[in-house]
DNA sequence: GTTTGCTCCAGC
DNA sequence: CTGGAGCAAACC
């Protein structure tokens, strides 16, 4: 990092500097530059509106149209160049795709202390190993803690200091005499990586994954995007492994794998890391501390990375070298970014493959619809524009352990069986036969707390949010109602506010109650629950997931949590308690989406050399869903789904964005939403030249949850076959957004290929 | 978004 | 006449 360099003539060097800061402001600013040595992409600080602020330089130039009297001077010069060239062509595609300030989009794509006006500096990290052997008797016996980190630096050949921070705060201070005496050496490492066993054993492709390898790398040096449809345990981690090896053998490759959730995916990271150990792999993830995001941003951005692993905010870290990508549980909504810039790391990821023209792998039990959609596009005969299949399609249709077999699946008609304290007698007895035989069992319900709803017997009255539209959850173990939009927490009340009548009931199941149900069912069985409420700690996950593979739990009561990527072999019966809600739901996605979650969910039953069994408790035992779920059918759900779409014209049938506006009054969100759909509608006729295809501009609708945080919400739609069609049209919407003179009153925002509609 | 600066009216 | 609230405009 240089400052100021008092050897540069000023008379040379170009006057003004072109920047763009994280403010909301879709425009450039120009600054003097008072003979500093400024260069396109070096991060500068600059005064703005009596602040000091990072920027971008844009460019370097002579010329600015701002009066002299406006002009300010840069402050500061960074000499790095954090964004190549080909990250700020992608940021500039999706600050205009997604209508979002250009500024904004390349500030965000910065770790946090890139944006800051101190000097960023990534602390050094350091491994540690022994270079003699030390005797035991040779310590003295109160070194506890010395004792401890040689014990521990003779179990694995090198030690990071997160490792030796677990044993011990103070082993700094304690081996400080042996690191003197060279007993102790450190090196420096670029990442923090735990040093894993190099797992001996090698599974064999089979022939599938085989072709799988051969086809992708065949089409290495291309934009190619790939979906790799495999069923759960059909062994895409493998495949993704092979493709790392071939392309990291080149001198200078770089690889990008995404994953939805890190932390709800360990066992991939540690199996990348345990076959890979040759390479270095970092993550970029939530659960870093800023220092190490900034040592891994920036082991990924000079290229020294050569693996990473990351989720959806990770596409836009710079890659030198990149060669190839892999979407890891392509469907998963975790990939959609659902404030600032509302974009869709999966589409990103296309985009930045086609501008480098690199492979792209989408993975998947159980594809998006929109990447199906793009696989099969010849194969569907009733899409009317039978173009010629965009991605390759690779399917692994068997399961790589090849005794694992695939669950017995049953629905329980809830109707004909009613449940009691949410659970069927049928699943119960399953539930038994499990205990007596030693097995472990599951129960999914996607809903956390005790009860959904607190409910007066005499009067009807239900505990409501204050803030929001929406009944307020039970949580009975910490005493509070607990709204799971705003976060409001209420008292739970002694009596009825309505009518006093002190007999307040919960009603309806949540994990808690199930919990609770199943620890006074089966008073010997151990019992472990599993949602956003009780794995708040770091690791408090991986606690009870090894819990459960020590065999320590009998039962696990969790919500969606648990239906990723976990294997436990001893677990013979997965429950699903309730999921009815989304079969009707209005929003079009949600059947697409319990599909693919009871996929999932199904798939951990009987992972091992046991068979398993899936009991779905259900009002609507007929339903389709349910059908293709009992055969493990994707291809004809989700081409039943893909119909519906097209004759709904909703994605993927066609594009969709919605403009969301919210207020303290509902009065003044319906005055914006509704001049703004005349606003466009009277656009569209106007230019009607313009467009390939004219958008539909719906009226405005208030959402399922009318008032969020006391704020009053509406949104528009609008639609289009046509992607440009519809971009021509928000180009023009977001202006006269933006220069509305109710912009001050309401907040509103725009979301380009919207999940919730 | 944040800061600045303007108006307006209460209060001395 | 001062001061703070409330709002709109500018931000280079």
């Amino acid at each position: 990092m240089s400052n100021a360099n008092p050897a540069q003539s000023p008379v040379s060097a170009p006057r003004i500097v072109r920047v763009v800061l994280d403010v909301p402001l879709d425009q450039w600013f120009d600054y003097l530059n008072p003979g500093l040595p400024v260069l396109p992409g070096n991060r500068v600080v600059v005064p703005f509106a009596g602040r000091q602020l990072v920027a971008i330089v844009m460019a370097v130039t002579e010329d600015t149209e701002v009066p002299a009297s406006k002009l300010k001077a840069i402050l500061q010069v960074f000499d790095d160049v954090p964004l190549d060239a080909a990250t700020l062509k992608l940021l500039r595609f999706c600050a205009d795709y997604y209508h979002y300030p250009f500024g904004q989009t390349v500030l965000s794509a910065l770790p946090l202390r890139l944006r800051q006006t101190k000097p960023a500096t990534a602390r050094k990290q350091w491994a540690y190993r022994l270079t003699t052997a030390v005797h035991d008797d040779a310590l003295d016996k109160r070194q506890r803690v010395l004792a401890r980190v040689i014990a521990a630096l003779k179990m694995q050949s090198e030690c990071s200091e997160a490792q030796l921070n677990t044993l011990s705060g103070s082993w700094r201070k304690a081996i400080a005499p042996l690191l003197a005496n060279g007993v102790i050496i450190r090196r420096e490492v670029v990442a923090v990586r735990p040093s894993m066993p190099a797992s001996a054993e090698i599974p064999a492709l089979n022939a599938e994954q085989a072709q799988a390898v051969t086809a992708i790398l065949a089409q290495r040096q291309q934009f190619q995007p790939w979906l790799l449809f495999g069923v759960t345990g059909s062994g895409k981690t493998e495949v993704y492994i092979r493709l790392l090896e071939a392309i990291l053998a080149e001198p200078q490759a770089q690889v990008l794998v995404m994953v939805p959730e890190i932390n709800l995916t360990p066992q991939l990271e540690s199996r990348f890391r345990s076959r890979l150990s040759q390479f270095t792999l970092v993550t970029l993830h939530s659960h870093l501390s800023e220092s190490e995001r900034l040592q891994h941003w920036q082991a990924a951005q000079s290229g020294a990375a050569q693996i990473v692993i990351g989720t959806r905010l990770s596409i836009f870290t710079p890659m030198p070298h990149l060669r190839l990508m892999i979407l890891d549980e392509e469907h998963d909504s975790s990939y959609k970014q659902q404030d600032g810039m509302r974009y869709h790391a999966r589409d990103v990821a296309l985009v930045r493959a086609k501008q480098l023209q690199i492979p792209i792998v989408l993975g998947s039990a159980t594809p998006s619809l929109e990447s199906w959609y793009n696989a099969t596009l010849d194969a569907a005969p009733a899409n009317a524009t039978a173009k010629k299949a965009a991605y390759g399609l690779l399917r692994l249709t068997r399961r790589a352990v090849a005794e694992a077999q695939l669950p017995q699946i049953t629905c329980i008609d809830t109707v004909q069986m009613p449940a009691e304290g949410g659970l069927t007698p049928w699943l119960k007895q399953a539930i038994e036969h499990r205990l007596q035989r030693g097995e472990q069992s599951l129960l999914f319900i996607n809903r956390r707390g005790y009860a959904p709803v607190l409910h007066c017997s005499a009067c009807q009255w239900v505990a409501d949010c204050h803030r929001c539209s929406a009944k307020i959850v039970l949580h009975l173990r910490q005493r509070v109602l607990r709204c799971h939009h705003c976060g409001e927490e209420q008292k739970i009340p002694v009596q009825c506010p309505s009518c006093g009548n002190p007999d307040l009931r919960p009603v309806g199941q949540a994990t808690q109650r199930i919990e609770e149900t199943l620890q006074q069912l089966y008073p010997q069985a151990r019992v472990a629950r599993v949602d956003r409420d009780t794995i708040q700690a770091k690791d408090a996950l991986t606690e009870v997931l090894s819990a459960v593979h020590a065999g320590e739990i009998d039962i696990l009561v969790g919500t969606q949590m648990l239906a990723k990527g976990h294997d436990f072999p001893n677990l013979t019966l997965v429950g699903v308690l309730d999921t009815d809600g989304a079969l009707y739901s209005p929003d079009y996605r949600a059947s697409e989406r319990l599909f693919a979650q009871l996929m999932q969910v199904a798939g951990r039953a009987g992972r091992g050399e046991k068979a398993g069994e899936v009991l779905i408790q259900t009002a609507f035992p007929q339903h389709p869903l349910f059908a293709a779920l009992r055969t493990q059918d994707y291809e004809t759900y989700a081409n039943t789904l893909l119909q519906e779409r097209i004759v709904l014209q909703f994605p993927p049938a066609a594009y969709v964005a919605v403009f969301k506006a919210e207020a303290q009054e509902y009065a003044l969100v319906e005055q914006f939403l509704k001049a703004l759909v005349e606003a466009a509608r009277h656009f569209i006729m106007q230019e009607v030249a313009q467009f390939t295809q004219l958008p539909t501009v719906y009226d405005a609708v208030r959402p399922g949850l009318a008032r969020l945080n006391r704020m009053e919400r509406g949104y528009v739609m609008l639609q289009c076959q046509h992607r440009g069609s519809l971009q021509l049209l928000l180009r023009a919407a977001v202006a006269w957004a933006r220069h509305h003179p109710l912009q001050s009153k309401i907040r509103w925002v725009l979301d380009v290929d919207a999940y919730d509609v």
